[in-house]
DNA sequence: ACATTAAGTCAGGTTATCTTGACATAGTCA
DNA sequence: TGACTATGTCAAGATAACCTGACTTAATGT
């Protein structure tokens, strides 16, 4: 059973604000294998951080990761 | 380190449309007890799971789910 | 040539988020 | 009374989401 984890839009935002992995990490109090992980889609974040990220960004979790959104 | 759950909506949603915690969990696909866990407070949702509950109740997770909203 | 930075990866370990199966309690209802 | 439903809980186990530390590769700059 493998699953592939949600698209997101980190690196882009990331790109966006010239950060690198380590700093966003930093911001996020994760570690940067955490967030590298996550851009690289090995797996989704946990809800408290996508919380974070979400709040970081100025965001909607939903207009930083998606499900698929059909229609 | 015991951190607590995020606060959430889950319970009254579901009071609201008069649902068992056993017929949200085959809606959602998930255990019972994921549910109750869930509503208990005992742990939170993975993000796809998230996903899944805000699209069943036509929300946005953070209507859903809060981290404190301060501000 | 050498040092530094960024990104990606791996190993090994911990904790959180699930699973199934079982059980107790309370409420409803024939 | 006895059957049924809903909720909450526990145990034991699988997998996902983190951690630290180490290493490689590519790009940049001195």
């Amino acid at each position: 059973m493998v699953l592939i984890a949600l698209k997101n839009r980190l690196k882009i935002l990331r790109a966006e604000r010239d950060w690198s992995q380590a700093e966003l990490a930093g911001r996020l109090d994760v570690s940067r294998q955490a967030v590298n992980a996550i851009e690289t889609g090995k797996h989704d974040p946990s809800l408290p951080l996508a919380f974070r990220i979400a709040r970081l960004f100025d965001m909607r979790i939903e207009d930083i990761f998606d499900d698929g959104e059909h229609a």
